[in-house]
Order: structure tokens, then C-alpha cells, then sequence
DNA sequence: GCAAAAGTGTTCCTTTTACACCCATGC
DNA sequence: GCATGGGTGTAAAAGGAACACTTTTGC
């Protein structure tokens, strides 16, 4: 019985927000076979000497020219077959990135790389729709019981901007649901917030004052985890 | 640049519950180099044409001569230098079973296998205290958002055996917190106990009424995913 | 009869929800 | 002046927490 033949491999299901355009993710086309030519996850093979992290940040790196500095693992995918040429098992990760900071461009590794909407993907190669789905899963779920935002909001924003945010990935459909009111009341109840004297006008309408994390009180939030139902 | 000459494993952290006994973990005493004699968790390499699911399962019976119908992918540790000869990158599996049901014993694979106390484990090999660590704290978090029980518990169970279970997960040193009036009204309100006409007594003291779970309810709303804080 | 476990309701408090009007600005 | 988004409070309802005594059995 000889030694397996099986390879590791990492896959990163990047999300961006704007708050004009919503939720996307980040995709690749395919350089090389299989799948050529077709979309999917920015990730590769794990070379012997680094750890999943690091690797999955170079193929980010090599593929879009992106460096995400909040990632978490996902789930591994290892169901044979999932690779058409070899035994391949992939663990997954997933980050959140403000969209606007980055300029996404095809690196040497990927004949192209840009934003989709989160409701408009293309097809994926492998199996890498079951894992988009996986992300998008999980993303929701943490939302309602750890903080998020820091990561995918400006320094400074409006209240509206992380209003929208929470509006957006819970609701996806957009019919509103969340009161305004209610939810700032929650929000600013967890201390995390601190509202700055400037004001911000979008162009029409009354000008909003402009809010940032206290980093601290965020990430121990975060890390003694909340519970926080919208 | 060779290709990446990178092992997959998978470790399985098997919880067996016990009225008595409390919480415990099952590990196995190493047969073979490295770390041999040494206990560790229960796992090894997965073949070229198993899934990691059927890898769990199948070293779980060549190790310890136990199945497990439940079992719930973790993390994948993958750290460069956690196996000391080659680079492995493990995936980590935890599983909930009532203790009482299974003989273990030293199948083929191991030199010894048997259930620990939570609280009272030995040194483990390579990094299996961390992973550990992670399936007890995911264990404990996991109580406080699905139902968990059918999977620990006998068919048929007094209330108090449940009440129990939830108090020694949540509070494994033992100081009672739980009313228990309240877990009894919150519990019965999620609607997936049936209650049974038999009642039995546990030698001394007032006879209590047998449940059962209603296990479309139960898997359904674990599907949901319910919130329940005790 | 006493030790051990099971059964059972009410009150208070906190949290959540529902809900509508005025304000500041750009055009 | 009107359209657009920002700001704000209260009342009713639901859910959670605290709390103690009685019942049934074995010995």
C-alpha cells in the first residue's frame, strides 16, 4: 500500500463592501486547466514549508494583488473527486475587506480578477459554489453574534453607512426590516462607537455626524464574542 | 520546484457523556512512532479514495472499535512542524455520543484506548491538547445555540438527566447556577420533548417522568439553528 | 420520620418591539 | 418649497431571572 497521494490546497472567499454597491466577492478567471477560462475562488496549492495562512495570503497576493489583513477558516472541502485531475483537499477561508481601498488587478497568476456582486456570480469551477455558500452562510451568522464592521467600513463613516451594511447582508433581498431607531439604540448600547463632532452631508439631505471604532472596546467585544440579534 | 510532499489527516475528538461520570473525551495510546505510547487523539492518514468523513469514521473503528453517528468538522491545524518527520496538515473532527453505549477497546490501530474525564486528561501528542481546547470550547458554545442532547443522552432520559448534561457542559466546575424551574419551562417551550407516561426512580427520592426527544422537531430546529441561553 | 429527588407559579425586571414627527441641507 | 436623508422617545409586550414549598418515594 503505497502513500497517499493527496494535496492541500487554499481557497479565499473574499468579501468587499461599499456602500453604494453592496456585498461582493472576489473572483478569479482561470489561467491554467482545469477549468480554464472560467471563475472561481483566488487560491492554490500549499507549498511544504509555509502554514495555510500565509498561503492563502500569497495566492491572494499572486492572483489579484490584494492583501486582506482579517481572514478566518472557513471549512475544509475534501470530497474526492472535487478535483478533476487529482485527490485535492481544500481548506477555505474568508475575509472582509472595504471594497473601495482596493484596486484588484489579474496579478501574474490569473488571467483576471474583479468584484461581483453577491447576487450576480457566475458559474464557479469545483465545487466552488458549495463554498461561496458556505461563506456567505457563516458571514450572516457572525454578524449576529460578534461585531463586525471595522473591517468593512471607512475610518470614519455615518451611522447610515454601518446601518446599511447590517441592512444589507441580513437582508439581502432588500425589503426593509430593521428600525433605524431601534438599532441605533442597540448599537451605541455596546460602546464601541465614538461619535466625532464633524458632520458629513451626502449631497442632499441633513448632514450626519460621523462615527469611528474605539479599536479597543471593539476587538475585546469581539473576542469575549456578543450577542447582538438584529 | 517539486511538488509539495504534504500529508492529510484527520483526529476525531469523540465527547461521551455520562449521568455519573460527567463529560469525557476518548484517546488512544500510541502504537507507533512518533510519539509512540504516548495518548493522543484517535485519528490518522486519509486514503486516496475516502472522503474525510469516511477517514474519521474508519480510524475510529480500527483505533478504538467505536462508531459515532455524529460528528461535525472543527478546524484544519496545518502548522508546519506539528508532526515532527513530515508536514501533515490534520483535520480536526468532533463527535458527541453517549458513553454508556460503547464498549471501547484497543482495536488493531492502537495500543490502548479508553475514556478520560474532561477535566483530568493526560499530556497529548503532537498539538492534540490544542485541538482539544478548541472542540471543548466549540462544544460548550455550540450548547447555547442548538439543541444538543439526542446525541448524548439515552432514548428515554429523566428531565434531571438533561438538566445535568447542560449544567456539567456549562459549568464543569460544579458551583450550581442553572434554576432549575426556568431550564425546565425554557426547555419544554422549544416543544421538542415528548413527555412519557412511565416515571422511574433512581433508587431514592421522588420517581420522575421519562421523556423522549421528538426527533423531526429536534433535527429540524437544529437545522434553524435556535438560540437558547441558560 | 427523614433524606433525596421531582414537581410546580408568580412577581419583578429587563429587553425588545412598534411606531411618527421634526430638522438640516441641496436644488 | 420640496425632496432627501438625519435625528430623536415612549409605551406596550415579551422574555428572562429570582425565588420556596409541597409531593413521592426508599430506607
Amino acid at each position: 500500500m503505497g502513500l497517499p497521494n493527496i494535496r492541500v490546497s487554499v481557497d479565499a472567499v473574499v468579501f468587499g463592501y461599499d456602500s453604494k454597491e453592496g456585498l461582493s466577492v472576489l473572483l478569479i478567471k482561470r489561467k491554467v486547466a482545469p477549468f480554464k477560462g472560467e471563475w472561481a475562488l483566488p487560491g492554490g496549492l500549499v507549498k511544504e514549508d509555509e502554514s495555510l495562512e500565509t498561503a492563502v495570503h500569497r495566492e491572494l497576493e499572486e492572483e489579484t494583488g490584494i492583501t486582506v489583513n482579517y481572514l478566518e477558516q472557513l471549512y475544509t472541502f475534501g470530497t474526492p473527486g472535487r478535483d478533476p485531475r487529482n485527490r485535492v483537499v481544500t481548506v477555505a477561508y474568508y475575509g472582509l475587506v472595504r471594497q473601495s481601498e482596493f484596486d484588484v488587478y489579474a496579478a501574474t497568476d490569473a488571467a483576471d480578477a474583479k468584484w461581483f456582486h453577491i447576487d450576480d456570480t457566475p458559474k464557479l469551477a469545483f465545487d466552488h459554489e458549495q463554498i461561496l455558500a458556505a461563506a456567505t452562510k457563516r458571514l450572516r451568522g457572525k454578524l449576529s453574534y460578534e461585531p463586525i464592521g471595522f473591517e468593512l467600513l471607512d475610518e470614519k463613516f455615518r451611522f447610515s453607512d454601518l446601518y446599511h451594511l447590517y441592512q444589507t447582508i441580513y437582508n439581502p433581498t432588500g425589503e426593509k426590516k430593521i428600525d433605524r431607531r431601534n438599532f441605533k439604540k442597540k448599537f451605541l448600547q455596546l460602546g464601541i462607537l465614538e461619535e466625532l463632532p464633524e458632520k458629513v452631508s451626502e449631497g442632499r439631505g441633513r448632514p450626519g455626524a460621523l462615527f469611528k471604532f474605539d479599536k479597543e472596546k471593539y476587538f475585546a467585544l469581539k473576542e469575549r464574542g456578543m450577542l447582538f440579534q438584529v
